[in-house]
DNA sequence: CCTTGATAGTTGTATGCTGCAAGCAACTGA
DNA sequence: TCAGTTGCTTGCAGCATACAACTATCAAGG
């Protein structure tokens, strides 16, 4: 047992944390009013990967770490109303370059915008610096995450 | 208005950064194998919440910010396990007041110590300061979230 | 060239979590 | 005791996801 903590350890505070805030972001997107009716709030960080340049399913969905199949219909999605498009890969014709339309960039940027005014909502009381802290931390913490998720496919604790 | 920047705004970079957060963890959470195999994950903070003493259905539900009738599902599977004990209520025969059991503490311990390990591996290079400081701005987030929430049924910006 | 095996993507099917709405039981007030 | 309300459960539907089967294409050898 490595843990010789008598005490209660600062990761425990911080799962707890961890999952109360996943929860209530969770709830918070669901009752939020979707920028596009049709369009899934899962499939928005497709937009945010496709803004940095055209990319093959595949790619896409080791980005988001998601299944082909689920981000195959995500983007087909995407690509009926207009926000994608599917474009032939010119080094392999199975494949498809996705590319980000220019109605593509203005949901982005809508997305964007109406997250904006919700989170400076909730933020009233927050400083600038506050809020460039959390951020911080949240991007060291998704780092950390990622390597993690790609390294170890299974096993681990437990 | 306030928002008369011509720049980025900080929350834009925090609201990219919870997203991603956000959906690494779910990903990563789906990954582990759970402390008990026929119990939701998202079951876990009813357990949290029923430590603190017994309550209600309706009361966990508003506690944890989802429907009573998921709650009530999910106390279900706990009762049948035989983690939560559905109490007779003194004050109203329609309502149960659940009660934490033996194995339902123990169940959370292993959650937490489950969850502790994983953290403590995925934060090698974390000091314990900076972890306390991730979690201090995480409850604010949190508290901020819940007031919203609480407050705000509907409506607002889109 | 063909054939065989691997690869990119799509679609069928199943599962898990969720909420809404209907229903049942019990409380409350007149 | 009767009408309305409240606490909870259950039937049903929606949504996101993953696995498996399938098609189309590529790549390597004979």
């Amino acid at each position: 047992m490595p843990t010789t903590d008598t005490t209660r350890p600062v990761t425990t505070d911080l799962g707890d944390q961890l999952v109360r805030v996943v929860k209530l972001l969770t709830v918070a997107r669901q009752r939020q009013p979707r920028q596009h009716p049709l369009v899934d709030p899962m499939a928005y960080p497709l937009l945010h990967h496709l803004a940095q340049g055209p990319m093959r399913v595949s790619a896409l969905a080791e980005a988001v770490h998601a299944d082909v199949s689920t981000v195959s219909r995500q983007v087909s999605t995407l690509v009926d109303l207009g926000f994608v498009e599917r474009g032939p890969d010119p080094e392999d014709r199975r494949a498809h370059a996705l590319s980000i339309g220019e109605s593509g960039l203005g949901l982005l940027a809508d997305i964007r915008a109406g997250r904006d005014r919700w989170l400076r909502q909730l933020l009233t009381d927050w400083t600038d610096d506050d809020v460039r802290d959390l951020t911080g931390h949240l991007a060291r913490l998704a780092g950390d995450l990622e390597t993690h998720l790609t390294t170890t496919t299974q096993r681990d604790d437990a």
